[in-house]
DNA sequence: GTCTATATGGGGATAGAC
DNA sequence: GTCTATCCCCATATAGAC
């Protein structure tokens, strides 16, 4: 199956994410959307009820349910809790970056549509919570403030390299994702002077 | 000396430093802009020459000259090195915060206006690097991939958590500045297996 | 369901009066 | 330097033909 067979509805789905990714919802127009998508300008309202709703059709439609959400955090140990969050939020990253993309224009942007957003995102920033607290009551971690130290591993996983901006900065070469999963999670435990194994 | 005596100009400078960092420079209208400043619509051309070129303006007018910019980073040992720039990165985000957003906002939005603001910040994170590599060699850090170490330290200091976004994570009273240059310090330092003093 | 043609609104810029 | 009135463009949405 081509692109050019697939649904019409999915095959501007498509598109929409892809220029989102790009150049954000508000620059992006419905024009280029549909001339990607192989399809007429009228279909966006017609389908879906006009740009903004299509934006939620695309979001419902991509976002992936992840292991974490179901979780119940106390079956896990705080350190393989942090252990799997670095994991799940780089396998997402890399299974389907443009939605990253679009999650953190719409966080720094304070758009009004982070609403729809927050629901798929927030259990798991809950958990990490959960297990940091969980980490420092058993004597696993080291840490003054809470709030500050969770918001430094936000930061650490969310941060994006990808944007051309930052290429300058690059000398070596890309590592595979195995090879971030495992920098990070360094990184991220050191942060916390977890002195296990 | 109240706002409404001010220069039109630099009125017309903060209002739209105040807006962009808001609502972002497209959603933030000339009209908005000059309501906010209390001046006329047509003042943005007149001196400025248009908003894009306002936005420029505004740049030059409102970024800090920091000491990093012209310091030779060998003059200072590794880990001095990493402390001054969390502490300069804070600085910056307690003393312009607006301005902060509106990077933020550039670099993510992947905009054609950021290869103006590169000058102004690209010299830190050179200097970040260089100390990376120097502690390093030395024996005072330890990490893989320097590229993936400086980014998750770039990230750890650049993300925001002011948005309305994370209230919902905030649990503790908010830290004061020194609180939050020191636990900063702490996570990267240890971040990088740094196991000094 | 899909198309063309058009309505509607809003934004940036500017001509020309003061 | 500052104002009002207006121009022009471009984006979304939709009416109505097929």
């Amino acid at each position: 199956m081509t692109t050019g067979d697939a649904d019409i509805k999915i095959r501007i789905l498509s598109a929409a994410k892809k220029l989102f990714a790009e150049n954000g919802f508000d620059k992006t127009t419905v024009r280029q959307i549909c001339e990607e998508a192989g399809a007429n300008v009228a279909l966006v309202s017609y389908h879906f009820g006009g740009k903004e709703n299509m934006f939620y059709a695309l979001f419902d439609y991509y976002f992936p349910n992840n292991q974490i959400a179901e979780l119940d955090p106390m079956q896990l140990d705080p350190v393989e809790g942090v252990r799997l969050i670095v994991r799940e939020v780089t396998n997402f990253r890399y299974s389907d970056y443009q939605l990253i993309n679009i999650i953190q224009q719409e966080v720094i942007m304070n758009t009004d549509r982070i609403e729809k957003i927050r629901k798929h995102v927030m259990p798991m920033w809950g958990k990490l919570r959960y297990w940091l607290k969980e980490g420092r009551e058993q004597g696993l971690f080291q840490f003054n403030s809470l709030d500050n130290t969770l918001f430094s591993i936000i930061g650490t996983l969310l941060f994006h390299r990808n944007s051309q901006y930052w290429a300058i900065l690059h000398e070596e070469e890309r590592s595979s994702k195995e090879a971030i999963v495992e920098d990070l999670t360094l990184f991220i435990l050191g942060g916390l002077y977890y002195r296990g194994e």
